[in-house]
RNA sequence: GUGGAUGUAGCUCAGUGGUAGAGCACUGGAUUGUGGCUCCAGGUGUCGCGGGUUCAAUCCCCGUCAUUCACCCCA
């Protein structure tokens, strides 16, 4: 084979496009009884957008990007949605329009990582954001919309992690002390986690390396450092998922690689179906000064991005059950041209219709039936043509009758939403 | 970027240093025009690619590419 589909970008095939037009379709569902409404943006940006909110230190922007060359331009295949969201909600000054703007989205991302289960090049996110309220409440009421919508799906095995990072104050400080800590002991930390010392050190407290385990044993909380707001927040959102009744787990090293969050993170996690050591399906947090480091007002926002390829491994079989059908098996060309047409009125009153206008067998435009899971068979052939009738079969009860033309559609509907006949 | 595993029929996979197999699927027949069960028949392979060892390599060795799992990171 000389073309195949480039690492790490799969093509769905209908079966798995099946799936995921479910999932989808239960999360606009869900979403827009929230309020959100769908925000459609290219999947190409201008480089630097993604410098400017993912974040230098982050290592998505730092190796994981596919980088066009366009002329003067660099442009780049998104890694994530919330950058141009923002993008927009500046660029339409969506501030001044209302106080609280709610989006959502779905579609493809792209990420220059080495693919492994539940990890592709180009994999789908669909994602929220929520701008223009700073309280607690907002944190808490998009988070339990999370659990309700994944329970709702019948996934299993779902933890919610929920910490505060503080707001760039408290962060800032808490850099300070975390460097204070691990410094004297750099040599007991992994070569990764000693590169992180500089930029970023919070990363060191989320590594699965020992060493690093070993290390932060008793580093500093990041949730010791909070803020007295940071705190009221923190304790706000525990509070409002306590009487919502949300289940939550505090983890206090939740560290999320994104640069851009402030006070509230959280990630969900699942352990069920196929899904593999990828196993956070969703994750998000609040992200106070990025409209306004993008240029923007100081707009509050919080978000999250649903990873649709990991949800639907920890899912295993979901969606409904494929529509009754029904089948017409044509003997010759006059039959041929009748079964379109009685097709045709068919589909027109809503029935799912599979035609098999080959030269073949009867026999095998049968089997073919029986492995399409067809409710019923049209048989058309010459002898029923010349009476002006054709045979109607049954296929789970082997019945068959003979139904004049002018007939058909009614009898084939009645059996199509007959109940029980599988 | 790092490490391991695997590449044989459309699919899932056996297999042997001496010209390559099964199951499933597909098609035809048993049933001149009636499917799911059963029986019979039918076809396909550069054994991933390149090189080496050998009288002979799908098998052994080296390289390469691809796939996959894991690390890192993230959805």
């Amino acid at each position: 084979m000389k073309y195949r589909a480039v690492k790490g970008m799969n093509d769905i095939l209908p079966e798995e496009a099946r799936r995921f037009q479910f999932v989808e379709g239960v999360f606009r569902a869900e979403v827009e009884k929230a309020g959100y409404r769908e925000l459609r943006t290219p999947i190409v940006e201008e480089l630097a957008l993604f410098h400017k909110s993912t974040g230098e230190t982050s290592e998505v922007v730092q190796k994981q990007m596919f980088v066009l060359e366009r002329g003067r331009e660099t442009l780049a295949l998104r890694p994530e949605g919330t950058p141009s969201a923002a993008r927009v909600y500046i660029g339409q000054s969506q501030w001044a329009k209302e106080p609280i703007t709610k989006w959502y989205y779905i579609g493809p991302m792209f990420r220059a990582e080495q693919p492994q289960r539940g990890r592709y090049r180009q994999f789908h996110q669909a994602g929220c954001e929520l701008y223009g309220d700073p309280g607690p409440l907002s944190d808490a009421e998009l988070i339990d919309l999370l659990y309700r919508f994944t329970t709702n799906l019948g996934l299993k095995g779902v933890t919610i992690h929920v910490n505060s990072l503080g707001g760039a104050e408290a962060r800032e400080a808490y850099r300070a002390r975390l460097r204070e800590y691990f410094e004297p002991i750099r040599a007991e930390l992994s070569e990764h986690a000693q590169a992180r010392l500089g930029d970023n050190p919070l990363r060191i407290l989320d590594s699965k390396d020992p060493r690093d385990i070993e290390a932060s044993k008793s580093a500093p909380l990041l949730l010791d450092s909070l803020t007295e707001d940071d705190k009221a927040h923190f304790d706000g959102l525990r509070a409002a998922l306590d009487a919502l009744g949300t289940p939550y787990k505090v983890d206090p090293k939740l560290v999320r690689g994104l640069d851009y969050y402030t006070r509230t993170c959280f990630e969900l996690t699942a352990d069920s179906g196929e899904i593999g050591s990828q196993n956070a399906i969703l994750g998000g947090g609040r992200y106070n000064s990025m409209i306004r480091d993008l240029g923007g007002e100081d707009v509050p926002a919080i978000g999250f991005a649903l990873g649709l390829e990991r949800l639907l491994l920890a899912l295993g079989d979901v969606g409904p059950a494929p529509p009754p059908l029904c089948f017409f098996a044509p003997l010759g060309g006059q039959a041929g041209r009748a079964a379109l047409k009685a097709g045709a009125a068919l589909r027109a009153r809503g029935a799912h219709v599979e035609i098999d206008g080959r030269d073949g067998s009867l026999k095998s435009k049968l089997r073919r039936a029986g492995s399409m899971n067809a409710r019923v068979a049209v048989v058309l052939g010459d002898s029923e043509l010349e009476r002006g009738v054709a045979q109607v079969k049954n296929m789970a009860s082997h019945e068959q009758f003979e139904v004049p033309l002018e007939e058909l559609p009614e009898r084939v509907l009645s059996l199509l939403s007959a109940e029980g006949q599988a």
